[in-house]
DNA sequence: CGTCCCGTTGAAGTTACTCAAGTCTAGTGG
DNA sequence: CCACTAGACTTGAGTAACTTCAACGGGACG
């Protein structure tokens, strides 16, 4: 195995994490590591699709343009997750970093080619996109119908969810209060305001801009529906 | 080839369309007709997932309860379309028709051991599911910001392109006034109005309930954003 | 011919957006 | 360590858009 794969922080969750030491060896030989600082940019849409990757640490958006030019959040990405777009050649996505993260990338077309040779690579592949295809489901009756109160109570958990909490119960956001409105389909506003209503309510406790405490996760996700 | 596969209206389409002819005998070996009249339910949502399949003829709906127990259209299932979950034990999705349709079923289990055999298959499973995954992330934008008049006109526009015309301009709407409110999350006189305000504006012309002819497909799609 | 269901139209109420000030935080430099 | 600044967050008032509630029209089918 190659000595940065045996280091790496996604080894076990990434795309990787499926293949033997002869597919592992095969990735890694088209591989290269990038980072990107805090707003940095992976890929912009309308860009010929050249590039995707496994996301080694931090977290990263997936936007669209919206009706209004104005941008949507249409996913987020966290460590061992797949980044890009594959068997088009011109992306939709702009993918854009919310914190400082490091992507393992592989030119697109090369990978493509050498996922054919590995099957189980590319139902691992599979299995993650009908994952991603279902949650992205998941936010659709959200985003269509339910009122600001539940889509806000939904992200904190979601968020609390895959960001886990490093010991003390808060959780620190990977986003701003604008970045809350972008996937929620809000105004920075009313996110805000609803924030200050759940502190007022006991439900959660702000922690300096970012860092947020749940304090009745229940009553939460009961107000997700 | 199996004469049923053979005269498949969807064999070129389909799942089926990538195999060659001793993958398509394996799963012609597991497979089961089933016809479904509107209205009827393929599967419910928290049922253990044991079938999907090909959609062969008439349009399915996906749908999901939504925060106040109001169903949600996720996503539109046409002729060649797979439906149905796979890798997972209980389904997230209740699956209906629309209109009167055929499909061609598996079981959930046999089919994913099958497919294991077929790398082909797997990959073209997969290109739909990237695609599917591309397209409901397109929603997303538009229900979470775009107004009424800019959901229907976009909805509109899709309808036309996946049902074609049979010559005349008219299209023939699978979606009752309701559905596409479930779909848009607009209530029901939303959409009337709105469909309504276009045909005052010379944008389409309604044809019996469910007939739409599109006048000014430029100016819907500008709509549309 | 009547009924039922779907669709349309009208009026009132609610929710979140917009515009506009403030306030606080975190980071910077003295 | 403290002062300062730029950006992020919060709060308030007015407005626009959609929902809800309610009643009416009209085609399909028995």
């Amino acid at each position: 195995m190659p000595a940065r794969c045996a280091a790496c922080a996604a080894r076990n969750t990434s795309l990787c994490s499926g293949l033997g030491d002869d597919a592992l060896a095969a990735l890694h030989t088209i591989a290269r590591r990038r980072t990107l600082r805090a707003g940095q940019a992976l890929s912009w849409t309308g860009d010929p699709a050249v590039t995707c990757g496994s996301l080694v640490s931090g977290v990263l958006k997936i936007t669209r343009a919206g009706h209004d030019k104005r941008s949507q959040i249409v996913g987020l990405l966290y460590p061992g997750d797949f980044a890009g777009e594959l068997f088009v050649t011109q992306t939709s996505d702009t993918i854009a970093a919310l914190t400082d993260a490091d992507l393992c990338v592989y030119p697109r077309e090369v990978l493509e080619r050498t996922l054919a040779c590995y099957p189980a690579a590319e139902r691992l592949l599979l299995q993650r996109a009908l994952a991603s295809l279902s949650e992205a489901r998941r936010w659709l009756p959200m985003l269509a119908r339910a009122r600001a109160e539940a889509r806000i109570a939904a992200l904190l958990v979601d968020i609390a969810r895959r960001c886990g909490e490093p010991g003390n119960g808060v959780v620190m956001l990977p986003l701003s209060r604008g970045a809350m409105g972008e996937i929620l389909g809000l105004a920075i506003e009313t996110v805000s305001r609803n924030m200050s209503a759940f502190q007022d309510a006991g439900l959660i406790s702000l922690v300096g801009l970012r860092g947020v405490r749940l304090l009745d996760r229940p009553a939460l996700a009961r107000l997700a529906g």
